[in-house]
DNA sequence: GTCCAATTGCGTAAAAATAACGCATTTTAT
DNA sequence: ATAAAATGCGTTATTTTTACGCAATTGGAC
């Protein structure tokens, strides 16, 4: 018997929330990648992502494809563009609405099926299933933008850091280099960190300052339209 | 007899794409809006828009509303946010891939159905039917972000225009003012106009520059990567 | 242990970009 | 006829960005 019974005067295209994970080691932004267990594509790597139920946002979906994975609940994600290109699943009509996530990797627990689930570097990212190549670059795109005038890279930062650290996700992200000091001066005078702990009397030189982001000032700075610009 | 012959095995949300589409009269942006004729929100006004067709894009979905309004064909079209909330719609689940469209006024012609369709001015927008508020507060956002990265505002002007309706067209946008004659200097200075005419000879004062947006020149120097900024 | 390279905090000076404003001329409106 | 507004083309002051100096300290090489 057939079991197909939800039923529309015209065909529907399925919809569905896919979900690009960024992460930060220290050195290089990752993106956790699913490898296919059937096909099509089957063996190759794509994101983490799912049918949208019918009782649920786009952004609802992808976070919980992002909890499955991860276990995370409450990671900062964006919905960044919406794939309806007619071909991109080679099975049926499929609209994705792509989001992307910023996680704490030292918070990631192994998802349901870590067997299969494995972070790239974004210069070791293999080619993607369907169109998952296309929405990585835009996903990065869009991340480069972003951080340039959101502080959204504090979510993927432990919540107490280092000047450098910082400077080196920021450098990570838009793939360019900054002067040490003038990266220093140029955040101090943001004012959106403070000092994770007062620095003691007697700390010396290579016993780095520990920040933290400080959200209540952002949220001041930011009301009264201020932007980061880098 | 029941004609609901698309069926599936689970629900599937109807997809729709909205089109917010704005123009510029040389003093205040605009944006069209189509009064509702049926339920719900029957009388309301609301962005045109429709059932994307399985065989087409999102934009694609767009472009043809933009079209059935206004007639044109080649507008700058740009999808900007996808709505899925779970009652947006009160007769069933539907998702809209929103855009947003920029149009030269003087080369609107009436659409089909003209008499439903008005002009609005972005003070006088009433209120509007399903989420079509959140939907404009985004978009406007949206356009602000990206006039100042991108050189879209020209989408909005005609092929030939002066300083000064440059200038309005920025400072409508962006809801600030700006000093006539360093917006003069930085405008000329990226090098993104050219002149639409050699500036006669016995040109006086009073008798404005016309310029003319320069895609070639524009297209060297995103190249090499640079931003408009504003 | 000694020594060198790397890291950190804190500055300063030059260069560039931005913001503020002047002025003569010409046209439109009153 | 006259005042007010618009235009082209500047200049100057201020702010921001960039480039770089320097001493102190630590980790690693040997």
């Amino acid at each position: 018997m057939n079991e197909q019974k939800f039923c529309y005067k015209y065909p529907h295209p399925s919809v569905t929330a896919d979900c690009v994970i960024f992460g930060f080691d220290g050195v290089s932004i990752k993106v956790l990648l699913i490898q296919r267990g059937i096909e099509p594509f089957k063996g190759k790597w794509a994101f983490p992502g799912g049918f949208m139920k019918i009782d649920e946002t786009a952004e609802e979906c992808a976070r919980r494809e992002l909890e499955e994975e991860t276990g995370l609940k409450n990671a900062a994600v964006e919905q960044f563009y919406t794939f309806s290109d007619v071909n991109r699943d080679p099975r049926e009509r499929v609209v994705t609405v792509a989001h992307y996530a910023l996680v704490r990797l030292s918070e990631v627990k192994g998802g349901d099926d870590a067997a299969s689930a494995r972070w790239f570097a974004m210069d070791e990212v293999p080619s993607l299933a369907f169109d998952h190549d296309r929405i990585l670059r835009m996903a990065v795109n869009r991340l480069k933008e972003r951080i340039c005038f959101e502080p959204i890279g504090f979510e993927l930062l432990p919540e107490v850091f280092t000047m450098t650290e910082l400077q080196n996700l920021y450098e990570a992200i838009l793939e360019v280099k900054f002067d040490r000091r003038n990266f220093y001066n140029k955040m101090l005078k943001l004012g959106i960190l403070s000092e994770a702990e007062p620095r003691p009397a007697n700390a010396t030189n290579r016993t780095p300052n520990k920040y933290r982001f400080n959200a209540e000032k952002y949220a001041e700075l930011k009301q009264k339209g201020f932007r980061l610009e880098f």
